[in-house]
DNA sequence: CGCTGTCTTGATGTGAGTCAAATCTCGTGG
DNA sequence: CCACGAGATTTGACTCACATCAAGACAGCG
């Protein structure tokens, strides 16, 4: 798997203002001692597997990328999913092993930072130090959220609320990427490939959803929004 | 609700250990320059409401608490349990909201920590930082699990690696304490009252585990147990 | 253009929710 | 110390949401 690396511009990055070193001065980001890498990984690219010993954290620089459990029967559980902006892997500061499987839900780059130069700046810079807390306990919140999901909601509601909340966090209005196999839906939800099917396709029919190769948008007539959000209560 | 207060004596404390003054020593822990109070609180009591500004954190010295989430239609889910050395409010470090409503199952003894102390402490002291950053960790770890049975696993199969790790966590062989309703039972792992109280009448009948005022054992006989954990996988 | 994997749809089974009632527990006050 | 009552637990009968099994329909790609 060839794949592309260079070195990263840290201080013309895109998204420095919501990465770990949002609090650098320019002088502090040119200071930056370690090499990071921006490298591009392709759909269905694993980043690490659950398990093994960490060697690098990975800030998204673009992409969608999904952490999944797997358990020893094969049934699976998507636990969390990343978007631009995001960090995962740090993991591999507290413990010895990665807590889950990464892998790229599409087209996605990222920066490699080598956990063994991370450990230094992290005791060294308090902003970076507070920058990774918020991460864990941001990280903590949605997890609970998705938690509360499964144990109070029944199919439709999950899918719903899901769906609606992925459509605003991406500014809404319009296509909205959804680079999620029905698969994939069926393993954040707790639920099965043909359910999630059905439901979605039920949407389709009664218009609340327009879907066209891998994006979605919610029916503008507000009522038809209001379904969704309302079955999500 | 008249509860008992008293000055903690943190040189003694006999969970200072896995506190999060753990790094501390001696001399540290007799320079703590704030108040610290041990609470009692009785089974029911609230600690505080999922929404409401934060005042204080908390240390458990003893008994189990419970952090829950509540949906506006009336539906329940516990998302966290916790026992001795467990620590919680500490969101109020990051966030100006609790994330939780923290309920006391049992007459608990609890260490209060009031929030606006503990921010000082917590900038000054790199052991107490790293050792929230390491609560954080474990509480995500912890949510993440519970995620998976949830998403993944049926009810019996909820309930049994429920018990099992409850029964493993406390030392095993012997009766532990399971200070939890079915009502919370099912609260926990996403079921209802009924079938919580089902399936656990029929593993009684089957003699997989016995139950006795608010304590459980499981049937030493190892095929019992093993049933147990065997449905788990 | 055929293949492989994804998605849809139907038929059927069943796990678990719902509703309702009987029974058990335990704390309270007489 | 016992009787009472509120709440917790159990149990049964019934329903229904969702899983399972099994084909087709439909891509996207070599």
């Amino acid at each position: 798997m060839p794949r592309k690396e260079a070195i990263s511009d840290c201080i013309n990055c895109p998204i420095r203002s919501v990465s770990i070193f949002a609090g650098f001065s320019l002088e502090e980001v040119r200071n930056i001692s370690f090499p990071v890498h921006t490298v591009a990984y392709s759909a269905g690219e694993v980043f690490y597997h659950e398990g093994t010993s960490p060697q690098a954290a990975f800030t998204i620089k673009s992409g969608v990328v999904k952490l999944v459990k797997e358990l020893s029967n094969g049934r699976t559980q998507i636990v969390r999913l990343l978007t631009t902006g995001d960090i995962f892997g740090f993991e591999g500061l507290m413990d010895t092993r990665y807590h889950h499987t990464a892998i790229a839900l599409n087209e996605a780059h990222v920066c490699h930072l080598s956990l063994s130069d991370l450990i230094g700046v992290c005791r060294d810079n308090p902003h970076v130090n507070e920058a990774i807390l918020h991460r864990w306990a941001q990280a903590l919140k949605q997890t609970e959220d998705l938690l509360v999901e499964l144990g109070t909601k029944k199919a439709n509601e999950r899918l719903a609320s899901f769906i609606v909340s992925w459509c605003e966090h991406s500014g809404m209005e319009g296509w909205t990427a959804l680079p999620l196999t029905r698969q994939e839906l069926a393993e954040l939800l707790g639920l099965t490939v043909e359910t999630v099917s059905r439901i979605l396709a039920d949407w389709k029919r009664k218009n609340y959803l327009e879907e066209k190769q891998g994006a979605i948008r919610l029916n503008p007539k507000k009522d038809l929004v209001q379904q969704l959000v309302k079955i999500t209560t």
